[in-house]
Parts: structure tokens; C-alpha cells; sequence
RNA sequence: GGCCCCAUCGUCUAGUCAGGUCCAGGACAUCGGCCUUUCACGCCGACGACGCGGGUUCAAAUCCCGCUGGGGUCACCA
């Protein structure tokens, strides 16, 4: 038996992926099979290699290792998309000429008009089928002519098709409602379903397991197997996890990047058995488990439909429980290994460096890396551009709304950098500010509260890029949280009752304290 | 909106396929207590669910239908 996880490598590796991954590697070795990593970056614009390096490395530091993939090779490679694009482009040209699949030259605009006309009628989007019916000797011909087209695949008008899928049962799909899928794009590449389809056979993918998002085009991949002739594999839907509210989860509501969780110190082993407990319960009813117990058992009929909502208290617990397992000297090996990761224990150094008087100063500088977020409501004032600035007049200075607006467009910038270094993160920055037309040095000290806690921290630019991406990016969502639906109004009264707070305690303790003294030291303080 | 999937405590789930042993069990969170110089851990306890309505049956969380609710999907993205 032979499954596959098909990452896209654009974007931070996912914790879905994770997710997927998991069930295919323990399918795999329960079952004495393959476990096999396919890259699907068909999509140029959107792919990168350092997408993928950063996937690679995040499975494997979740400690879900693959039998065949583009690093380590396997008999039936290349494993990354962007390698295979003859094979695709003879698999189209096989699908036209068995009649199954058409070439199309439909202009985006022919298709913009269809898409409102249909719209306006009240029906579904569907392609037309204008050039279904096209001599496809003509077709050729054009296209030698220069003229730029796509292929679709010819999905049959009548009939149905039955997704047999292993947890659902078969699910039907009235044929006429399935699009004419672009199989090929104009630029040559394939899009997912022709080169899923193609390398799931090829590789001799036996079982599909992947996230129920996809069941619904899963009738355009029937046809498609049928077209070439081969038999489909078992597909497995798993469910979606969610975020909080039951919507598919998403980086807006959760941490979904598996770096986030590294950096936050979560134990690879604590991680994974978490994820194997959505969606899933081991037959003995057992919480605690190790991959290994998890493949020894694993029974995907076990499998809930119903998707598991991502809650970080319980991964939370299921650390704690890890943490607590372990000897002192296990667990100092761990911190020193988690601080050590991707060279951070230097690069904090380096940054504390030029700060520091004593040894025992450096925790100041390490703090702000070492957690998950950090708490500013010391200096939430700071949070609120203009509220530092003595430039501003008093109606600029209290706007969160525009203060959260400001967030945002820092977060999109650093969402779309590349290169996550200082230069670009500068230039990420500075663009954000003039976006939002705040002052350089307001919008900068916004953020450094946002990511130090503090307005007191290391070089800005330098500071975020050892915090990293995930951890940045978690703050200043935290932030933009905090913001929303806080008028400046209610977030001065919570503030003012917050420090009468923190002086009624230090009131109070300074009263023990006195007492203690009157007492001879006999007091107890929790008479106090 | 069309189509598709799903439905047990706030959350993760057991139980559903093979109806009775379930006035529904465990875990997280929350609250209370014990332990304890503090906090945490640990231990004990409390709170808390079969979405609704019809059937079928001697008997339904379990089977059937309808409704409601939630989600997904409708790209030259995957």
C-alpha cells in the first residue's frame, strides 16, 4: 500500500498538513507500505523553495518522515511537480486525442461575461462549453498559429458519478453540475486535478488520504482515472479542522504555522499526539500516546466525521504532561535544544550583546523570544499610534481603529515578504507606515511593543527577524485582536482601573509588611 | 444561493455500523476543596450533552424521514 501527503509550497507549513500527514504515515506503516512526499507547486507564482525547505523541515521536526521524496529521491521520482511537466502535456495530449478532453480558447474576458450573464440568470458558474465542440483539427492548428489556450477535461452531461469514499459511503454527483475542469493552463503547467491524477498513478498511489475540502471535485478525478483507462484509488476524506467559531481554521484565528508551535516550545511527540486525537480516539480510549502506539493501532474507521475544533488548551496540557514525564536533566537537554534551533541561542546573544552589563541581563533581552506572545498592557499606550508622540494633537492620539488599521497593513506586508530578513522587513515596515499615514517613528515603536512587550527592546528590524515569522506574526494578530471593538474611550477606563488594581495590592502588601513588623515577624500572612 | 458533507457536555471524544448493560463514560477548560510557605503539579468533587419534530420497535443517543443548525465547495489556487 502506497499513500502520499501533496504539500503546495506557498505559504508556512501547515498544521493541516501535519494533520494529513499523520494519518497517511501511520496508514503507511501500520500496513507495511510507502509513505511517500509530493511537492504540488504547479502553481508558479505563488510556490518558493523556501516554502518547501520550510515544509521539509517542519514534518520532519514533527517527526513524520516520508519514504520517498524530492530530498531523499525513491524509484519513482522526481517528487516535486515543477520536474514533470512533459508528462503532464502528453497525459492532456493522450485525454484530447481519446476525445475525453478539448482545447479551449476562451479569453478570461469571454469567460468574465459568461460568469455575470450566468449570474445574472441565477445559475452556476459552469463553463459554457463554447469550445467543447471545436473541430480539434482546428484546435491544433491554432494553437500552432500561436494562439494561447488551455485543455478541459470533456465531463459528460448525463449521468451521474459515485465517489466512493471509505468513511461516507458513496457520495453522488449529478454529472451536468460538474464543471469542465481546466486540466492543462495556458502557461503549460498542469493544474491539480490533471497532475494529481497523473502522479497519484504513476506513483502507484494505492489510498488517497486527504482533507474533506477536496471530496467535492473528487468526481471531476473519477472521470479523469476513467478517461486514462486506470483504476482509481480508495479515497479517504478526512475532516476539516476548525478554528473556534467551527469555520475551517485559518491563520486570522489560530496559529496554523507548525514553526509557531516549535518556537513556542511544543514537543514534537506532544504535538503529533494531539493531532492524533481529532477526529480520532484510539480504541482503548487512551489520550496519551506515541506515534508508534498510534501506528500499531490506527483504524481509519475510528475516524469522526464531525470536524474537530484546534484547541491550543488541550495541546497546552497534553506539553505539560510530556514536560512533567521527564527527568531534570532530560528536560534542561530539551531547553537547551529548543534554544538552540535554527542558531537562535547566538543571534539572541548577539542582539543582548551591546545592552547587557552582567550575565543575569541577558534573560531581558531572551524573554522576548522565548514565549509564544508577550504581554504589553503595561504599555498598551504605545499600541495606540500617536499615543507616545508629543507631535500629535489629542484626537489623533487616541484612535485605536486607526491604530488597528495600521496593524493590519503591517501584518499583510510581512505576510507577502519572501526573505524573511531586516532589509525586507523594513522596507515591509516602512511601506505599512506609509500606508496607514502614521509617523515613521510612532508606527515603529507600535510594533516594537507589539513584538518586546516593552518600548525598550533590540534594533526593531533585527528583534523581528530572530523572533521569526510565526511568532510575529502571532503578536501582532494578538494585537489587532486586542483592538478590535476597543474604543479608545473604554480602553483608558480599563487601564485606569487595571492601576487602581495594581495600587490596591501594593497597598495591601505594603500594609503585611508593616504589620509583620509590628508582630515581631509572628504574623501570618494569610490572615493578611 | 446550487451542490456536497456533518450533528453526544463550551471544547476533544466513548457509545451509533451489529437498538436494551447509557436517567450517556473519559479528557480539556471552568468552579470548589485537599495537599502546600506561594504558585504550579497531584488528588478529590461540582457544573455540563444525545439540536428539534415525526415515525419504526416491547425498547432508540443508536434505525428511517423531515426540519433546523454548522461546515465545505462552486478559479488558468491548491
Amino acid at each position: 500500500m502506497r499513500v502520499r501527503i501533496a504539500p503546495s509550497p506557498t505559504g508556512d507549513p501547515h498544521v493541516g498538513t501535519a494533520y494529513i500527514a499523520l494519518f497517511n504515515l501511520a496508514f503507511a506503516r501500520h500496513h507495511g507500505g510507502q509513505f511517500i512526499l509530493r511537492i504540488e507547486d504547479t502553481d508558479q507564482r505563488r510556490s518558493s523553495t523556501e516554502s518547501e525547505q520550510a515544509i521539509l523541515d517542519s514534518l520532519r521536526w514533527c517527526g513524520l518522515q516520508w519514504d520517498e521524496g524530492p530530498d531523499i529521491g525513491g524509484p519513482v521520482g522526481p517528487y516535486r511537480q515543477s520536474e514533470r511537466s512533459a508528462l503532464y502535456r502528453e497525459h492532456a495530449d493522450l485525454l484530447i486525442a481519446k476525445g475525453r478532453a478539448y482545447r479551449c480558447f476562451c479569453t478570461a474576458e469571454r469567460l468574465d461575461s459568461v460568469r455575470a450573464a450566468q449570474k445574472a440568470a441565477g445559475q452556476d458558474w459552469r463553463y459554457d462549453g463554447h469550445c467543447r465542440d471545436l473541430d480539434p483539427a482546428a484546435g491544433v492548428a491554432r494553437e500552432a498559429a500561436g494562439e494561447t489556450c488551455v485543455v478541459r477535461l470533456r465531463m459528460p452531461r448525463d449521468g451521474e458519478t459515485a465517489v466512493p469514499d471509505a468513511l461516507r459511503g458513496a457520495v453522488i454527483y449529478e454529472n451536468h453540475r460538474v464543471d469542465d475542469q481546466i486540466l492543462l493552463k495556458s502557461d503549460g503547467l498542469p493544474t491539480y486535478h490533471l497532475a494529481n491524477v497523473v502522479d497519484d498513478h504513476h506513483m502507484g498511489i494505492t489510498h488517497v488520504i486527504r482533507a474533506e475540502e477536496w471530496i467535492n471535485s473528487t468526481p471531476k478525478h473519477i472521470e479523469l482515472y476513467d478517461a486514462f483507462g486506470w483504476d482509481a484509488p480508495v479515497f479517504v476524506h478526512m475532516p476539516l479542522l476548525r478554528n473556534a467559531d467551527k469555520s475551517k481554521i485559518s491563520k486570522r484565528k489560530n496559529p496554523v504555522s507548525l514553526e509557531y508551535y516549535q518556537r513556542a516550545g511544543i514537543l514534537p511527540r506532544a504535538f503529533v499526539n494531539f493531532l492524533g486525537q481529532l477526529g480520532y480516539s484510539m480504541p482503548d480510549e487512551r489520550e496519551v500516546f506515541t506515534l508508534d502506539d498510534f501506528v500499531a493501532q490506527l483504524d481509519l474507521s475510528r475516524i469522526s466525521l464531525g470536524g474537530p475544533v484546534f484547541d491550543l488548551a488541550k495541546l497546552r496540557h497534553i506539553n505539560g504532561l510530556y514536560l512533567r514525564e521527564l527527568s531534570p536533566a532530560d528536560l534542561a537537554g530539551e531547553v537547551a535544544s529548543w534554544r538552540k534551533e535554527d542558531g537562535r541561542d547566538a543571534a539572541v546573544a548577539e542582539l543582548a550583546r551591546e545592552r547587557m552589563e552582567t550575565l543575569a541581563e541577558f534573560r531581558d533581552v531572551e524573554g522576548i523570544f522565548a514565549s509564544e506572545l508577550v504581554d504589553w498592557s503595561a504599555h498598551c499606550g504605545h499600541l495606540l499610534v500617536g499615543a507616545a508622540s508629543k507631535r500629535k494633537n489629542k484626537s489623533q492620539v487616541l484612535d485605536a481603529k486607526r491604530s488597528r488599521g495600521y496593524f493590519e497593513a503591517v501584518i499583510a506586508a510581512l505576510e507577502g515578504l519572501r526573505q524573511w530578513g531586516p532589509e525586507g522587513i523594513e522596507a515591509a515596515l516602512r511601506g505599512a507606515v506609509a500606508k496607514a499615514d502614521v509617523q515613521v517613528g510612532d508606527g515603529f515603536m507600535a510594533v516594537r511593543v507589539a513584538l518586546a512587550g516593552r518600548p525598550n527592546a533590540p534594533g526593531l528590524f533585527e528583534m523581528t527577524t530572530v523572533l521569526g515569522r510565526a511568532l510575529t506574526l502571532a503578536r501582532l494578530r494578538a494585537v489587532v485582536t486586542w483592538l478590535k471593538g476597543k474604543t479608545s474611550k473604554n480602553l483608558f477606563e480599563q487601564r485606569r482601573e487595571q492601576l487602581a488594581r495594581e495600587l490596591k495590592a501594593l497597598d495591601a502588601s505594603e500594609a503585611r509588611v508593616r504589620l509583620a513588623e509590628q508582630s515581631g515577624g509572628r504574623f501570618d500572612p494569610k490572615e493578611g
